[in-house]
DNA sequence: CTGAAAGCGCTAACAC
DNA sequence: GTGTTAGCGCTTTCAG
């Protein structure tokens, strides 16, 4: 494996000059062509590892997620990547399962990979950045916050999000409308779940929401649940909110075992549906932008890499039209 | 950022000595517990980059996919996952989105960065492999196999998967099975097409194979124009095999805007269904064991890591028993 | 514009 | 068992 010395052997420069070709700093263009000519003959690849000590940072970003096999999260993988690459950085993924130790491990290699800057969706509230922002690494917390840590971050308008499908499914006539949510401790089902109360309690005066409110692991087995139970209800909802894509993938699943799928039941599910167009028609999604976090976490983070020093920013994207899953008809948007 | 000279200082001791802790090689006690505690006081984080340009190998796995949005990958890249991280290896995963200028730079990237290994889908049949090769860096191929290099790999039988799927539908009582595979180009669809094929002609004498088989790009998109193709024959088959999970969602689609979902038609799909239990009952999977693949990628590869130099192995794992789509009835396996 | 030389932080001979 | 020291391959002052 060929280092600078023997290109500049062969070339008959110096390494130093090797290196300045290698990085674009102008160098007599009779050197350049030798330099570059010798690199060839050679198959020289340059040791990124050594460039890393050396400059005390690669061109690489971490994408940290908890589930790479929730197509929200490869949506948004995507995202970064298109992003990224267009800046001349690569991404690589990293797959914390939910858990905090894993995440801590990922974040710990980042460092001392010495990447570039990091993407993070935290796996729970309690996410340790601080060696992160003791050394200054760049980082951009998505689509949940970065609790304790006034970091950039890119989020959606989660409380607007379950507000709109809620009033979509009083529109529809629809009058008892539960909701499933995602974990307790989890920022974005808790929002998604005060967008629906909200909405709920303008429209049940006399009815505790609690009663109709289900939280769940955010998993396919966790909307299956959620939605037997509240069908359980001597007084069952004619319609449910379902706060991500997974769980209304169960919730939908669940129905249909009871004979009971929409349109006759209403759904609004928070988030597109993965591989939509099959499943039952009649239930109606809130578009969760994942592709656009990415590309916007990507965008923030490598302002920062270039150097930018603003005060942390937040943005949030929204959540827009609901579309009927399986039919693509379009709905009216909220304003 | 600390580094192991701020540590010996404090601890009293020579950097050696710290390496030395820090890497298990024995050490009074006495030491190592003063290089223990001096270490947790400065919050000292070893840096990888150097230790990776010393010792020429960092303790990191690079997995290389085609599609991160296919949950074929996803379930492969968990069981890569779960095998490294019991052995003690972090991997990174790469997405080639099918293209052969990414893939070969991440497979630059993994070499440069001195990665402990790499476990590839091959997006192609030209991926070059010189340079890993004549590196010596443990590489397997996973799903497809590295055409022209003698590597490990790990692969599934796909032409006894494509017979099964279309014995199922002959069995099923169907008569014109048509297929639906990847490009012409990719190894695994050719074999899939082959299985099929040894099927049809073995039915179907005096008919045409090419006539009832479709090429598409292993995508929804692909599966749903392979589909409505086939259904304007004069002759339209009667049921179909479809090569991968994503272009059978593609083909349901298809189906059931043209009103003709099964069981009226027959369809078996090879690979699991995402998010299965929505989709129209009466469809079969033939079973692609994602999961399973990363797992033996990754333990073959490890196998290599730690010195392993017997020549190279190929696995090839069953597909088994197909099961219906969405009342996941079991159907009999093939011998 | 070019070369010499000093490290980046760590590990691994090699002496003691 | 422990310290000294010489690099791993590259970039980057600093002279010229």
């Amino acid at each position: 494996m060929p280092t600078i010395y023997e290109v500049a052997a062969l070339a008959g420069v110096s390494p130093a000059t090797v290196s300045r070709v290698l990085n674009g700093v102008p160098v007599s263009p009779a050197y350049a062509a030798k330099v570059r000519q010798a690199a060839e003959a050679l198959n020289f690849t340059p040791n990124r590892t050594a460039r890393t000590l050396r400059r005390r940072s690669s061109e690489i970003i971490a994408l940290i997620i908890p589930d790479i096999e929730n197509p929200f999260f490869t949506a948004l993988a995507r995202g970064v990547e298109d992003s990224a690459q267009a800046a001349g950085y690569s991404v690589v993924l990293c797959n914390t399962d939910e858990r905090q130790d894993k995440e801590a491990k990922y974040l710990k290699i980042a460092l001392s990979e010495h990447m570039a800057g990091v993407i993070l969706a935290p796996a729970s509230n309690h996410t340790n950045l601080d060696a992160v922002v003791s050394r200054k690494t760049p980082v951009v917390a998505v689509d949940r916050s970065a609790h304790g840590y006034t970091v950039d971050a890119v989020l959606v308008d989660n409380v607007a999000g379950g507000r709109l499908a809620t009033r979509i499914l009083h529109q529809q006539k629809f009058s008892r409308v539960a909701c499933i949510t995602g974990p307790p401790d989890v920022e974005t089902a808790q929002e998604r779940a005060a967008g629906w109360r909200e909405v709920f309690t303008a429209h049940n005066v006399d009815t505790a929401a609690d009663e109709y409110l289900r939280f769940a692991n955010y998993r396919v087995d966790g909307g299956h649940s959620a939605m037997a139970d509240l069908m359980k209800l001597a007084e069952p909802p004619d319609a449910v909110f379902v706060a991500n894509n997974l769980m209304s993938v169960g919730a939908l699943q669940c129905l249909r075992e009871l004979r009971q799928a929409p349109p006759s039941i209403g759904m609004v599910a928070f988030g597109d549906h993965p591989f939509g167009g099959l499943t039952s028609a009649g239930a109606t999604v809130v578009h969760h932008p994942a592709r656009e976090l990415g590309v916007t976490a990507a965008a923030l983070l490598i302002e920062r890499i270039n150097g930018d020093a603003q005060a942390a920013r937040t943005v949030v994207l929204a959540t827009d039209a609901g579309r009927t899953i399986g039919d693509r008809v379009s709905q009216s948007s909220e304003s």
